[in-house]
DNA sequence: TTGTATGCGTTATCAT
DNA sequence: ATGATAACGCATACAA
């Protein structure tokens, strides 16, 4: 397959190469008469000819690409924010380089040096933890940087993030409205924004009520089904009294009531637990979950608009957009009796 | 920032810019004296020197990059199928580059377009239906291309799919041993190969074993939860008796076991469903979902590997990888009485 | 072992 | 309106 080059066209077509350049060139193409356009695109489609974008980048100093990092491919969450994302830039013509960290701050390093290599002309960090703050100040300088989803505090990375101090904040109004008043939560790892955020919401409108907040920690590692339901047998050794729990995923929030339902607890006769997230398929669970929603589609949107608006310079832009997260009220919650 | 280059490093390093790029190039850093190399590589560390992929491309004439497409982001078994290709290329120093075509043919072909401009090395697509055989067809005399998850045949693209014949069969056979004779299927898209295959499988067991099956169509377009409520809905309009259904998916099969206790039927009591792909939390929902798993970590680490061999020449692999899928029985399915 | 020179495919500048 | 040419950053064939 012998690739064909512009020069080739070129030559087909008996022209410059400069004036077939010109020719494809969407913007450009007006410089030159029309006969002519016509016959180096009747030339370039004849060849099949494809625009080396290697090239192109070389000679003008952008790619036309932007890196995405995230975390967890399989997290359903993700999903929509890359679809958001993908809108923006392709809005744009930019293809978004998407990669997956799997939470690991070597991983995240070793994607960072890759992009910056590739030359995208930007980078969306999803998968930014506290501890990766140094790394990412860094790649920052380098590239126009947004983070989304997670934030990363006194980064001074712009960022799109939800609230997930409101998200806390909703579910336990949401619990106190029902009248309960003592609560376990089980925890994400604290050194990702958006864990952190929900449990000092969550603690934080518990105690302003007067009401008491158990943490567990068992969690912290890695918020599957599985440490939910490690959590929730925790929590029922050192039952304390709660009658409500706040999980800060719906896979943390399904162990727990499996957990539960094998001790023989039902939700939320016996106990009412609170999700997070919203994945599919959480409401075709018996009983429903009740969970607090994001805007993740919205949210890929805002932060490829971020990262593009802040690549042209117009540093005017708030450097911080937060979206509020919404309550699905199904049926893990239930009045205090 | 003033971006660092090769002619910095060597300036600083007091070489000429050949030797620098040797030292830093893994291989053929062994032609250069140990001392001078490692003036080199001190100087490239001080500068903060990352070599210019795209350059460097331009020059050898391969990229480093694989494109991948894949239909939906958001299915949740295309998640461990992406880990396997980005685990098999980051081996091999190779950059997965990801798209969506949200299952659109005019998606893909603009996908695919990029990818080539981009100059991909290689291409894995798991998105191709049957009516986009003649566009892939075109891209793989281009970039070695390979197909993952869905086939296309008659396409003379190599492939790495799971045994969906198999799968269907696996559905029917189980369905059959429990005593079932009168069946339904939820069919997926007609002209994508794991849904045509679930379908042939399932039809031929059923039909070998002397049974009756009645194919729905209803839900063709996307199999989604909604789509296996309305196709449940339509089978119990035209019910013709039959004791069993197999839906093409999890989605499917969990909304029509919502349909169907709406009307006042219980899964498995009155009527026993099968669902495929045992995504996450359909070992969580009341009943567990009897389903057929498909190893998509599997899948795709065969996938990259195999256009890996393709690139190097080496046509003597086979061509068509076909992985054996998995009956999880649960609680969905029970004994006909 | 290192340096010199050339070209990868494109676009921008400068002429014409 | 078009052509000639240089340069983007790098890697290699060849020379020394």
């Amino acid at each position: 397959m012998p690739t064909v080059t512009l020069k080739d066209v070129a030559a087909l077509a008996e022209v410059n190469v400069s004036t077939a350049s010109r020719a494809l060139s969407p913007d450009k193409s007006s410089l030159v008469r029309a006969s002519t356009r016509d016959r180096v695109l009747r030339a370039a489609q004849e060849l099949g000819y494809r625009g080396n974008l290697q090239a192109s980048a070389l000679r003008r100093g952008r790619t036309g690409t932007v890196g995405v990092v995230v975390a967890d491919l399989s997290n359903p969450f993700i999903g929509p924010v890359l679809r958001g994302i993908a809108s923006a830039l392709g809005h744009r013509d930019l293809l978004p380089i998407m990669t997956e960290s799997r939470d690991s701050s070597e991983a995240l390093s070793k994607i960072c040096n890759k992009l910056l290599a590739q030359r995208v002309d930007g980078l969306i960090v999803t998968a930014g933890r506290y501890r990766d703050r140094t790394l990412l100040k860094a790649v920052a300088v380098e590239v126009p940087t947004v983070l989304a989803v997670r934030d990363i505090p006194r980064s001074g990375i712009p960022v799109v993030c939800h609230d997930d101090l409101a998200g806390g904040r909703l579910a336990a109004e949401h619990l106190l409205t029902l009248g309960h008043r003592k609560f376990a939560q089980l925890v994400g790892p604290r050194d990702v924004s958006s864990f952190a955020g929900r449990a000092e919401g969550f603690r934080a409108a518990i105690a302003a009520a007067g009401g008491r907040c158990l943490d567990i920690e068992g969690a912290s590692v890695l918020p599957t089904v599985e440490a939910g339901r490690s959590g929730a047998a925790q929590f029922l050794d050192r039952n304390e009294g709660a009658t409500a729990m706040f999980a800060h995923n719906d896979s943390m929030a399904i162990g727990a009531i499996a957990e539960f339902r094998q001790h023989g607890l039902q939700v939320p006769r016996d106990i009412s637990v609170v999700g997070f997230n919203d994945v599919p398929l959480t409401d075709q669970l018996r009983p429903p979950l009740t969970t607090v929603r994001l805007p993740g589609y919205e949210l890929g949107r805002l932060a490829a608009d971020l990262l593009l608006s802040r690549g042209e310079g117009s540093e005017s832009t708030a450097e911080r957009v937060v979206l509020a997260p919404e309550l699905v009220i199904r049926d893990t919650t239930k009045q205090m009796t």
